[in-house]
DNA sequence: TGCGGTACTATAAGAAATGTAAGTAATGTC
DNA sequence: GACATTACTTACATTTCTTATAGTACCGCA
C-alpha cells in the first residue's frame, strides 16, 4: 500500500473493470489483505485501534492503519477520535459498511462449502 | 503471479487468515485482478480461450492463462482440450464454480448501492 | 516452402502490496 | 525528570502481482 501510479496500465485496467463491473468494484474495495477481517470484527460493534490490533495478532500497526484509512476513505468505517491522553480512537462501521453483512455471509458460506470438498 | 515464497510472513498471515475465516478464504480464491470477471462471464456458459480474451480486451494472454490455471487448480473451472489443429480449449465453471453466483450477486448489489452514494 | 490460426510458455521488468524497525506527541504517575 | 500508554508516522526492504514482449507446436492450405 503506497501511492498508486495513475499512469500505469495496471491502474487503468483496474479502473476500467471497477467501472464496468460492480462486483469487481466491491472486490477492490474490500480486497486488501486485512480489510475483510476488520469488517467482520466491526460487524459486532465498534472497536478501538488497540483492540483491533489484539484481535488480529499478526497485523502490524502500519497495515492496520493503512487498511483502516482506506476503509474510512471509502466510507465503510467511521473514525472517532477522543481528545484524551493517551489518545483513544474508535472505529465503527457506517450504514453502508453494515450492508456488507450479506456479502460477507455469502463469501463465508461458499468458503465453507468449498473447503469441505 | 509467480511462485509464492512459503517462508514469508505475508504468506503465513494469508494462510492463517484463510484458515480461520472462510470469507477470507473465498476472497483469496476469487481475488485476483481478473478472476471475478472471468467467473462472471463463464456464468453464462462455456467459452474458449480466445473468446475470453476478446471479452477482456486489456488482459494479456499470460494473465488469462495464469488466472484460468489458478481457477482450475481450485476446481472452480473445468478445462477441456480438444485435440485438434489449431487447438481448441474450452473453459466452463464446475458446479462449485456455479455456486459462486449468489456471492457475485451480493458483491454486485453492494457495489451498485455503494457507487450511487 | 511459407503463412495463418490457436492456445499457450518463457523471461524480464514494472507496479503495488505488505512487512520491519524505529520514532513521535501528549500527559499523568512514580 | 524518567517512564508508561496509545495511536499513530516515517523510511526502507521485501514479496507478490501485473504487464510487456517474444517466442513455441501443430497442421492444413496455397
Amino acid at each position: 500500500m503506497s501511492k498508486i501510479k495513475e499512469t500505469s496500465t495496471n491502474f487503468a485496467n483496474k479502473a476500467a473493470l471497477s467501472d464496468e463491473c460492480p462486483e469487481v468494484y466491491t472486490a477492490n474495495l474490500i480486497g486488501g489483505q486485512w480489510a475483510l477481517v476488520i469488517c467482520s470484527w466491526l460487524m459486532q460493534g465498534k472497536l478501538r485501534f488497540g483492540e483491533l490490533r489484539k484481535l488480529l495478532p499478526n497485523i502490524t500497526e502500519r497495515m492496520l492503519t493503512l487498511q483502516l484509512r482506506r476503509l474510512e476513505a471509502n466510507h465503510i468505517v467511521k473514525r472517532t477520535v477522543y481528545a484524551e491522553v493517551p489518545p483513544r480512537v474508535e472505529y465503527e462501521l457506517t450504514p453502508i459498511g453494515y450492508d456488507l453483512k450479506p456479502v460477507i455471509k455469502e463469501l463465508e458460506k461458499w468458503g465453507e462449502k468449498h473447503k469441505s470438498l
